[in-house]
DNA sequence: GCCAACGTTGGC
DNA sequence: GCCAACGTTGGC
């Protein structure tokens, strides 16, 4: 699930939100915004208890900073009815609710990320992730990881970890 | 239901 | 800021 974690103004809001952000957050947060029919739909079949990584996108350095979990299923993305900001759609209404958001919680943020750079080295023919929907539809910001891909991207980030001489950072931030 | 035009995403 | 890729819209 992409987000972007940089500063970045649309009618005058700020849209930025990083895994950072997350961290800080007391409360599940709403994953809202999201206007593509395929991933609407990715977020319709989640389960609470499913984990997702969360990827920083338009960005300095895009790619993976960590994990979440879903905490509450698919309900209205209410952002969609709010005229005058960033994800307003006028042809959403209380009768005919186009937009979805699940809930997440933050879980985990990578020591040292995993790139996109590194993501497609391990996307190429014969890679761990050269099935990855993430890799085949650049563009869609939620797509489905697969069990394969998910244990070997937790276990590159493990690796990279330790090389490192880090730990992954694994509480909230407290304020 | 096809498909051209248009809009958006997101890496660079 | 550019622009390729691709999702969405709307005319027919």
């Amino acid at each position: 699930m992409k987000a972007e974690p940089e500063s970045r103004f649309e009618n005058g809001i700020d849209v930025r939100f990083s895994i950072d952000d997350l961290r800080a957050r007391e409360k599940p947060e709403g994953w809202d915004g999201i206007r593509a029919y395929a991933a609407r739909n990715h977020m319709r079949n989640m389960n609470a208890g499913d984990k997702a990584f969360f990827y920083h996108s338009n960005c300095k350095e895009p790619g993976i900073a960590g994990v979440m979990e879903i905490v509450k299923e698919f309900s209205e993305d209410k952002s969609a009815r709010r005229p005058g900001t960033p994800y307003y759609d006028p042809q959403s209404s209380k009768d005919n609710i186009r937009w979805s958001l699940v809930h997440v919680e933050f879980r985990k943020k990578f020591a040292v990320p995993i790139g996109l750079k590194e993501l497609r080295e391990l996307g190429k023919p014969g890679g761990p992730l050269e099935n990855m929907m993430m890799l085949k539809q650049g563009r869609l910001s939620v797509s489905r990881v697969s069990a394969e891909e998910w244990k070997a991207l937790n276990e590159i980030a493990d690796e990279k970890a330790k090389e490192a001489g880090l730990k992954h950072e694994m509480t909230k931030l407290v304020k």
